[in-house]
DNA sequence: CATGAAATGTTTCCATAGAAAACTTGTGCT
DNA sequence: AGCACAAGTTTTCTATGGAAACATTTCATG
């Protein structure tokens, strides 16, 4: 009771730990190959420890994947001034969200991994399906404002996330490369994206 | 000599059939997580065997994307006959791009997959640019045309590219639900980028 | 407080898989 | 015929996920 602030029990909150380790492992190895006997050493714990607190090792990757969306939604927010003209908000939403996955790639990649766990993914899939409202909202909002085309907003939507997912995953898979798509091929996609969007 | 045309050794073609039996296994469990040894035993073998064919499972894998890469090469060649105006090419070319990846996932997966192995990519990569140039030229057919807005190239590529392989993997990850995107949308998507190209 | 249940951890054990090694056999060449 | 090599097989090793059984700490409760 005296060295730390209220640890519960033997460890100290142990599954953050596991968290937090599992994390490191994703981005040093830039994958989830990684095993949990590694995760547990490094947490200071025996290899049997993280069955405590996952039930497997999906389930590890499933909270990682799901903590990963909620910092993608954090960065989005904090991107898109709402004071913003309609038009700056989009763009900087969409580079933060490329620039969130080419920052932790394997994480990214992890969260619409479907292989990853055997689909406790409603969670996760709610979790896209969140950024995807976002998006609907802004759209509206520039229809509404003038800003955009007054097009299916559906349509529109799934052209920017298509874009945007497809960025990022070029992006984080070395496809973009200076001599193919120019040193700036994010922005540049953009504008054309933006092309169509724009009344 | 009897049996069968020409059978060169033992089996026959191992090769062959193992990259058979790994694909079919691929569409299967819709994921390469199967086993090496699952593939031999349907391949009739020991799971020695394979690793007379490719150094180890990577190697298969890489085969398998690579080969992926070739039939989605002339699916897309197929789709865009070249006697057809520039628009209609470029939507048939994305829609076959998508179905690809519709009809097999996983292979998609694969070919876009850094962990599969650890990058003998150098090919795969440059399939995959393979890809990239038959837009370059698509694109700049139309501007030629006029058909397309006259913007550079590599921007707009850029943006064809990633949408629609950003659609590809929605669509393969159960991403673009009816209620979310409407039931057509690839091709509202498609066409809100169309907006942006067309002159 | 004493005590038993629940929560955490540990040690042990097992099965699966990738991969290397050693051994065998069929094939083609000279 | 006989040799060399390619293609297979059997055996063995090791890593890893996961279950099971055992130990220990904490907490609720009488």
């Amino acid at each position: 009771m005296s060295e730390v602030t209220r640890r519960p029990y033997h460890h100290g909150d142990l599954h953050r730990v596991l968290i937090e380790t599992a994390l490191e492992l994703l981005q040093e190895q830039g994958s989830w190959q990684f095993n949990l006997r590694e995760v547990a050493r490094r947490a200071g714990v025996s290899h049997a420890a993280p069955y405590r607190h996952f039930s497997d090792k999906a389930a590890l990757l499933t909270e990682l994947a799901l903590s990963g969306f909620e910092h993608l939604g954090t960065a989005l927010s904090a991107a898109m001034v709402r004071e913003n003209p309609v038009r700056q908000q989009f763009l900087a939403a969409a580079q933060a969200y490329v620039a969130f996955a080419e920052a932790n790639p394997a994480l990214y990649r992890l969260m619409f991994s479907a292989d990853a766990g055997t689909r406790a993914d409603v969670h996760l899939s709610q979790r896209a399906m969140d950024a995807f409202g976002v998006v609907l909202t802004l759209l509206e909002r520039g229809q509404q404002e003038g800003t955009f085309k007054l097009r299916p907003l559906q349509g529109q939507a799934t052209a920017c996330w298509a874009e945007v997912h497809g960025l990022a995953l070029l992006a984080i898979d070395g496809l973009l490369l200076p001599e193919k798509v120019g040193n700036k091929p994010v922005p540049a996609a953009l504008d054309i994206l933006l092309e169509g969007l724009e009344a």
